[in-house]
DNA sequence: TATTGTTATACTCTATAACTATA
DNA sequence: TATAGTTATAGAGTATAACAATA
């Protein structure tokens, strides 16, 4: 019922202060997420960001660099680098822009798209385990709303 | 009913196989909820961390480094310049922890639990701001359960 | 041997300023 | 003059290795 008043172990320290907090609770799910996102990705060497350029690329072909840039939260000079990095490993290419030459337009090559149908497989997976650990999609659609309210 | 044929302005992105994503929406919440924290609390001074690091050496006075590292998920290495700048502000001390010459005990200073106070005035207001935002502690707690089961 | 605090180091993510070529 | 992409740079946050003092 109580705690005894005597531990003989270590005394357990208080934390509700610090960890029944949303800001907190949020970041500390959100890096577990992120880590099993790293090690479910790992044999393909994907961060979660790049995976959400290569989808956006995908189903926005031919979009400018600070377009798909804007919609991720990342500024477009460090952009840069992230897209330079996939385009490197040969899954997806800069183009010239029609109708404006200062503009990169990105598409996805034929190696990206199969690499991208590979990685789509492994997030499906990987979002039904995390609808599974929330119980159910109802839950999940919840917690999206939830979290919506919070932006 | 549905989008028209031919848009007169930008045409929209489809972005919702990135964007319908729990660990996506996770983090867009949890930056723009440490956003707000880091305006709230500029006057202070205070990153969301060094609060956390007060309240726990307020409840849990005498607790060495690395146990207060620990329970927030910092390595002890990385520990150190946190405890030092605040140790440099007059916030907090490290004294010598009886029974063990390796260790810091870490306390409040009469200016620490000053300055926590004006800090928890301040945190209390904001967790009820997310409070209003989510709409309600029904739903808070509903939250904070859902984020648990993705731990 | 193992642990505490520490230093050094490196890598990621993020933020800003400034340059270039185009518009 | 403004914008797209780029470079350089600096600041957080995080990760590992190694060391001295102590257990």
């Amino acid at each position: 019922m109580t705690a005894p008043l005597i531990s003989q172990t270590e005394p357990e320290l208080r934390t509700e202060a610090t960890t029944d907090i949303v800001g907190y609770r949020l970041r500390r799910a959100q890096l577990s997420v992120f880590q099993r996102f790293n090690a479910a990705f790992e044999m393909l060497n994907l961060r979660p960001a790049e995976y959400s350029v290569l989808v956006l690329i995908a189903d926005n072909p031919g979009r400018k660099q600070t377009e798909i840039a804007e919609i991720l939260g990342i500024k477009r000079a460090n952009f840069v680098a992230l897209v330079t990095g996939l385009e490197t490993r040969g899954l997806i290419e800069r183009q010239a822009a029609p109708g404006d030459r200062r503009a990169n337009a990105l598409y996805l090559t034929a190696d990206g798209v199969k690499f991208l149908d590979e990685a789509r497989a492994i997030q499906d997976r990987f979002e039904a385990d995390c609808i599974a650990r929330l119980g159910g999609v109802e839950r999940r659609d919840a917690l999206l709303r939830l979290l919506d309210t919070l932006c």
